[in-house]
DNA sequence: TTAACTGGAAAA
DNA sequence: TTTCCAGTTAAC
């Protein structure tokens, strides 16, 4: 066949009501010599379509064979259009039974694509059911070709490290020193930790990784947040020196960002510390994942397939046999989980350890005092507290913690501050206006004459919560006093001795230098008003964060109610055991982790099509669907007991596949969604 | 983005 | 019945 274009450009133009065409044609396809060796290579493309979610053989030309190899970048062409690409593979021969197109470019002889992450994003995608071009935007960074042609690092070996430091670290959390010994013998060692109160986390976590490393293994260490990552990295490099880690920064530009890719994927540097998205970080001889605070919803990725890191540092060791370190001031059900089938073991401290690092009380009204006076759970402050701070000041900072401003706009019984829900549909009363009555947030229905449940008060109150007025009320009750605030967009990293009062909302209170003289918990029963799914563990874990920053031997006080049993293991400092419950709680509720959840959103003619068609594992659950949170959308709930995760992640990508390629209107699915408020 | 394919309509 | 063309589909 003749190109028309090409051999007749003339007539065309001439053509009446034709625009002209510009001169440039394009070149006549010159033939490319295949390579001699392995002239196939398979190609990852990234498109976003699920059905084309799997390698395509392309023709390597011999001009490229050298530099095609598993892992580089490459430019192909894909039904018609230019697109990124990765080699997974060469191969001799292609099952394709056309004929191969050649690759168009090869981007930059880096391979930034280990074999492992290729593997990594495959199981990842699957448990997700999710398309691995998303997962490989997660896990590769950008190209930065200046950075790629000056980056040069020699490979860091171990220094000397003294056996007794790196397992003496451990010795208060038994049997942490074990533990340690099994990494220096690059043993697969796995492991729940629950930190004691007051400890120096960062330092037993710098030394795991540099146990690991003495051993010749990489290790991945992650924490929720940068401010984590800075006490992570000091520690580091306090105790195997600088040179041998890198801290992959989220808020790093794309050329620091690529840099630091690079000296791990090219293994000049085996200690890797991040925040989530380091979870994909090829690091190489991987001996050790360790995760802190796998609780903090930091660690779950907000964009598709919404991987939780937990869940990736434990696919990637099934696959590598590396050892894995979760750990925590609290403790998650899925770590809980975890211990319980005996696939981790604890490290816990002895209880004598922590009842010498902390003594936690709770101050706030029990029934029967709220019985004697009814006002007493309204006391925000109570005398208790305010005498502790007092005398504590004395000594050292004090640390009080408040929820959020803006966590409770609803409403709460004035009296016993039960949050104020609709009789009809359970969902949160709020005011629109000074003159209207209260109102249910979910369905809209007015409450003129509110009557408290628990009570039988009828006096309502917008709770008065946040930051700046608590630091407002505190600067009144001790005058003279410095107070500080660390919250929302200015977050303090660390304090010092002399600072006062530090009020800081949780997740962002800064780290004092010997620890606080004390530490206050407010309203604590907001916390545990909330009604997700995981409010009380949620609670609990930020309780037992802020808790945990007192100087060995402080004092906490936590404003609520005694009878919580949030707050009676925050008193017990008992993780563990409340995770033990929590656990139990979900069982019989046939909640995760004991069952495996996915949400299905779209618009409701779309969902409810893909939920006609959509094959469920025997034994699955489908609840709703019910409006979501976004305009105009809905949401099903799918559930099987956990055994057949696996079997749904596989139905529900199916499901993508096909309306994929039916170009059906798309739904978006989530499996393990972190919160289903 | 585009080559291959499909089906329906015009031409023979 | 063949040819042509526009719209659709798959995608190496």
């Amino acid at each position: 066949m003749t190109d028309p274009g090409a051999s007749q450009p003339e007539q065309q133009d001439l053509l009446p009501g034709l625009a002209p065409r510009p001169a440039s044609r394009r070149p006549a396809p010159v033939p490319v010599t295949t390579a001699a060796v392995d002239p196939v290579a398979r190609v990852l493309v990234d498109v976003a379509l699920a059905h084309l979610d799997r390698p395509f053989d392309y023709a390597v030309p011999e001009s490229m064979s050298e530099v095609a190899v598993p892992g580089v970048r490459v430019k192909v062409r894909f039904a018609g259009q230019e697109v990124q690409g990765y080699v997974v593979a060469r191969a001799a021969v292609s099952e394709h039974t056309g004929r191969l197109t050649p690759i168009r470019r090869v981007v930059s002889g880096e391979p930034v694509l280990s074999p492992e992450i290729t593997a990594l994003t495959h199981v990842v995608a699957q448990r997700y059911a999710g398309t691995r071009s998303d997962v490989l935007r997660l896990a590769v960074p950008p190209r930065h070709a200046t950075v790629e042609r000056a980056a040069a690092w020699e490979r860091a070996e171990p220094p000397q490290l003294d056996r007794a430091t790196l397992t003496g670290a451990w010795e208060h959390h038994p049997p942490g020193p074990a533990f340690v010994e099994g990494l220096l013998r690059g043993d697969p060692v796995r492991a729940v930790w629950s930190a004691a109160p007051a400890t120096d986390w960062p330092a037993l976590l710098a030394a795991a990784a540099a146990a690991s490393y003495a051993a010749g293994r990489g290790s991945l260490v992650l924490v929720p947040d940068g401010k984590d990552l800075d006490r992570v990295e000091a520690a580091v490099v306090d105790l195997v020196g600088a040179g041998h880690h890198v801290a992959l920064r989220a808020d790093s530009g794309p050329s620091r960002r690529y840099r630091d890719f690079l000296a791990v994927s090219r293994g000049a540097r085996r200690i890797v510390l991040g925040t989530r998205s380091a979870a994909f970080a090829p690091v190489h001889d991987l001996g050790l994942l360790a995760l802190w605070d796998d609780g903090d919803d930091l660690h779950s990725e907000p964009r598709a397939p919404y991987p939780h890191a937990r869940e990736v540092l434990l696919l990637r060791a099934e696959a590598q046999s590396a050892s894995v370190l979760l750990g925590g001031f609290a403790r998650t059900v899925e770590a809980e989980y975890l211990v319980r089938t005996g696939w981790a073991r604890e490290l816990l401290p002895p209880r004598d350890l922590v009842r010498q690092r902390v003594t936690v009380s709770i101050t706030g009204a029990s029934d029967r005092d709220l019985a004697r006076d009814p006002t007493a759970r309204s006391a925000r402050l109570p005398r208790q507290a305010s005498e502790l701070i007092r005398s504590a000041l004395a000594t050292g900072p004090v640390l009080v913690q408040t929820p959020r401003s803006g966590y409770a706009a609803s409403l709460a019984c004035e009296r016993c501050r039960t949050p104020a829900r609709c009789a009809t549909c359970s969902g949160p009363l709020r005011l629109t206006g000074p003159s209207t009555p209260p109102a249910c947030r979910w369905c809209g229905t007015e409450w003129l004459g509110w009557v408290c449940a628990e009570c039988g008060h009828r006096g309502l109150r917008a709770p008065v919560v946040g930051d700046a007025r608590t630091a407002e009320e505190l600067g009144r009750s001790f005058p003279g006093v410095r107070v500080l605030t660390s919250s929302g967009a200015s977050v303090l990293a660390t304090v010092t001795d002399r600072s006062g009062i530090v009020v800081a909302t949780p997740g962002a209170e800064p780290s004092a230098p010997d620890g606080y003289a004390a530490v206050v918990l407010l309203d604590t029963w907001l916390a545990l008003g909330r009604t997700d799914l995981r409010a009380q563990e949620e609670a609990v874990r930020r309780w037992l964060n802020a808790a945990a920053l007192v100087r060995p031997g402080g004092d906490v006080v936590a404003v609520g109610d005694p009878a919580s049993p949030a707050l009676q293991a925050l008193v017990r400092w008992d993780p563990a055991g409340f995770a033990r419950r929590e656990m139990a709680e979900r069982q019989s509720a046939h909640l995760p982790p004991a069952s495996r959840l996915a949400t299905v959103t779209g618009e409701p003619d779309a969902l409810e099509q893909a939920l006609a068609a959509f094959e469920a594992p025997a034994g699955a659950e489908v609840l709703g669907p019910v409006p979501s949170g976004d305009e105009g959308e809905v949401r099903a709930v799918i559930r099987v007991p956990r055994a057949l995760g696996p079997d749904l992640s596989a139905a529900l990508g199916d499901l993508q596949r096909t309306r994929s390629s039916r170009k059906l209107p798309a739904v978006r699915v989530q499996v393990d969604p972190p919160s289903l408020g």
